[in-house]
This record gives C-alpha cells, sequence and structure tokens, in this order.
DNA sequence: ATTACTAGTCGCCGAGTAG
DNA sequence: TCTACTCGGCGACTAGTAA
C-alpha cells in the first residue's frame, strides 16, 4: 500500500479518524459527522469508509444506529509512511537517524526464526549477507522510540511470511543498519505486526555481534539508520 | 489556505519537491521526470504544477528547455499544517508542547508594532485583552525549534496587516501559550512571513513579563503550547 | 436516526499534438 | 527535447430516496 495512491480524502479521513484515538480502539462515528467535518456529502463520506475498509486500512461495523470504526495496522502504518516521507521534506539535509538501546538476552526466538530455512533463504538473498544465527534485542532508549517508529515509516525490505507444520510465520520488516566505527553488515528486524511504539529492535547480522561489539546484556549500544535516496518501494 | 483543498497529487509533488530542497532554493524539474516519479502523465503533471501554481503554493518558471521550481512561504506552511496534523494523528494523547527560551533585549520593534493603532485593535479583540506595550524576545534552545515549527504548524490566530504612511505591515501570526504556575495571558507572535527554522519568538501579554517572571536578559523561560480541539481555520 | 443505492452532472485524466 | 492545449472518456461527486 503506497500512500500515494490513497486519495486525499481517503488521507484526511484517517487522520481524523486517527486523532479521534482510532488507533487503540474502535470509535464511534457517524457519515454525517464526517461529511460535516469535511464539508462533503454524507453519501461521499460512506462511500470513502466503504473504500477504506475493503482496502483493509480500517475496521469498520456500520449498522443503522451508527458506525464503530477503528484503524488496521495497515493504516496505521500508512500514517507512519506518511510522516516519514513529510520528515524528510522538512529536513532534507537529515540523512541519518541514530538510536539509542540496550541489550537483552530474549527468549531465542530470534535465533529460531532466523534458522527457519525459509526465512534464512531469504534473508539471505534480500540482504545480501548470510545471517548468523541468532540476534541481539535491544530495548530501545524511550526518548529514541519516536525515531524508532519514524524509521519504520520508511520502506523496509519485506522478507515474506510462510505458513508451515500448521503455524503462520508473518511477514519480517528489514531495516538496514550500521554501527558506528564497525564494517558490520546489520539489520534491525521487526516482524510487521509489531505495534508502532514498541521499544524493542533486534539485530542481525553476518557475524556475532555480541562478539564484536564487546557486549554483554544491559551495555548500551547505538545503530545509525541511513536514508536511502528515494522511497523505494 | 487549507491542507485538506489540496488533492492528493498535489499534496505528494509537494513533499516530492521539498523532499528535493525547493523550500531553500530554485530546483530544476521536468514535468516528465514529475510523471515517471508519481505513474501519471506528463500532462497531469503539467496541469498540477499549473494548478500550485495559480494558488501561490509555488513559483515555477516554466520554458521549453525545463523548470525552475520553488516553493512559496504558502507551501512551506501547507507542510508544516500537514505534519501538526499527523503528529496530532499518531499522538492523540500529546496535548501539550513546552518550549524553553532564553530572554533577550531586540531593537524595540516589538514595542513599536504593537503600539500601531491597527494591530493594537485587533490583538485585544482577537486575543482578548489588551497586550501590554513591549515584547519579550525568546531565542528558542536549538533542540526545541523543531517543537516550535510544529507549533506554527498549527491553526494560529491571524493578525491582518496593512498598509500606512507608504510601508506595508505584515500579517502577524499568534499562538496562545501559557508560563507554568502562572496565570498572565501570553501569546506567542511571528510574522507570517518569518522562515521555518527561525529560533526567535516573540511573547505579548496583558502584564509586563520581565516583571512578572522576575527576569532579564540571558534567563530562562518556559512557555506551553496547549492544544485546541480540532482545526479551527 | 442511521447507511447506502441510483441517476445525473461535472471535473479530472491520458492521448494526440501544437508551439 | 521541453510545456501545455484540446478532446473524449471515465471516475467521483451531489441529490434524491430506499431500507
Amino acid at each position: 500500500m503506497d500512500i500515494y495512491n490513497l486519495s486525499s480524502r481517503e488521507l484526511g479521513l484517517l487522520i481524523y479518524l486517527a486523532q479521534n484515538r482510532a488507533i487503540d480502539k474502535e470509535i464511534e462515528v457517524t457519515t454525517t459527522q464526517i461529511a460535516e467535518f469535511f464539508s462533503i456529502s454524507q453519501q461521499t463520506a460512506s462511500r470513502c469508509l466503504l473504500k477504506l475498509k475493503e482496502e483493509r486500512i480500517i475496521l469498520w461495523k456500520s449498522s443503522p444506529k451508527g458506525s464503530l470504526v477503528q484503524l488496521t495496522p495497515t493504516g496505521d502504518s500508512i500514517l507512519h509512511q506518511l510522516r516519514f516521507e513529510l520528515e524528510r521534506a522538512l529536513h532534507p539535509d537529515l540523512t541519518s537517524i541514530k538510536l539509542r538501546g540496550v541489550a537483552f538476552s530474549g527468549l531465542g526466538e530470534g535465533k529460531y526464526y532466523i534458522s527457519r530455512a525459509s526465512y534464512f533463504k531469504e534473508f539471505t538473498s534480500k540482504l545480501g549477507f548470510k545471517p548468523y544465527h541468532g540476534t541481539l534485542n535491544l530495548r530501545i532508549n524511550t526518548n529514541d522510540i519516536d525515531r524508532l517508529d519514524l524509521i519504520r515509516g520508511s520502506w523496509p525490505i519485506i522478507i515474506k511470511g510462510f505458513e508451515e507444520e500448521g503455524r503462520r510465520f508473518g511477514d519480517v520488516l528489514c531495516y538496514p543498519l550500521k554501527i558506528p566505527k564497525k564494517t558490520a553488515n546489520v539489520a534491525g528486524i521487526i516482524p510487521r505486526r509489531t505495534h508502532y511504539g514498541s521499544n524493542i529492535l533486534e539485530l542481525i547480522s553476518d557475524v556475532y555481534l555480541r562478539e564484536i561489539l564487546d557486549i554483554v546484556d544491559g551495555d548500551e549500544v547505538v545503530v545509525e539508520f541511513t536514508f536511502e535516496k528515494k522511497k523505494g518501494n
């Protein structure tokens, strides 16, 4: 879903809904209320909601008494993509974002996921390096979560999910990163379904990062995200 | 100019131009290049630029060899308005923004401007208080300039400019503020033509702020901007 | 009250092409 | 090459109205 495929109406409506907290929870709206806010007809408001629903940008339960609306993760991510593009428009000189986080040990899921043949092959071909069989978990500093969300609004490398042994493995989004003064190939990975505002970022690399960086749990790690030329899609 | 009056294409084009640094300077573009980027026809690209020019959102010199484009202050402010709305959409719990700045003495222009009968009357009627005949100049902390720009993206109270004695007095934009723990009526004022990224904010109030706050040049002042319910226009 | 279908109008888009 | 006009078609809007 590309933000530029949305009409201005739909985008405005999405912003309106989000401002009314439709990101976290279902909110009540009526098509008449939307129509008045945007100075359009009630019918158009109805059609816009319908279209957003069809494109799975919102969840919508309509009834003769009114409607309940909530943004889907897709809707949320569209707003973040717009934010990313806008930030770059307003700060064209900004070419990288630094994040600080603290290393911690997870339950080993990262290692498990990377080991899945399907993921491993895609990581290798799309990232251009063979990932070490393990991840370095970072708990991003509270002050930097907003910046993490900004990075997540960029156009990530998408590792496709799959179904295996009756279990669903979802899409994983990869963001190429650098560790200042190190040459290791690094990428931050985040499951697509992770909500914005999360402070967890897992790092994969072609090397054993804990050794290269000489860190243990609790140590601070800085990663840097550098902008590409344009939105790639 | 309301951001919701722009078509999605025009908004996208504006972002594209800004990302290519058309905020600061004239940049070269061709309608074909824009057409390819957005996957539209060259004709539509041409029409979009033409419309943006008519609405004084961009300056555009076109010739058979290509075009030079630059955003007008209006164009810049549209992007900042969008940023403001988007920030509120993504952070609906954020209800106020604090700015830190350092007091300094200007050349007394603020005092001069407020004294102009035309400005004074409008300040009084639109802000709801009689401004003290002087302003408190703040040099906003570098780290907070981005937040100042965010506030400037909101819907300000507009004090209309006028022509007098052969001189042009431009529009002044007012942002209602509060000083933490003080009850004084305060507003930040910024001439409309001031470019974004500026670190100067002038405060007007119904009281003599330097006395109430007990400050001299060089002292730090904190001001707080609180969001209203909705975009007012 | 709501949502949403249908009919009719209007404006926007792309193709062809002129300057 | 550029920009930008005209024209034909289609998509989006409003009004009326059904459910």
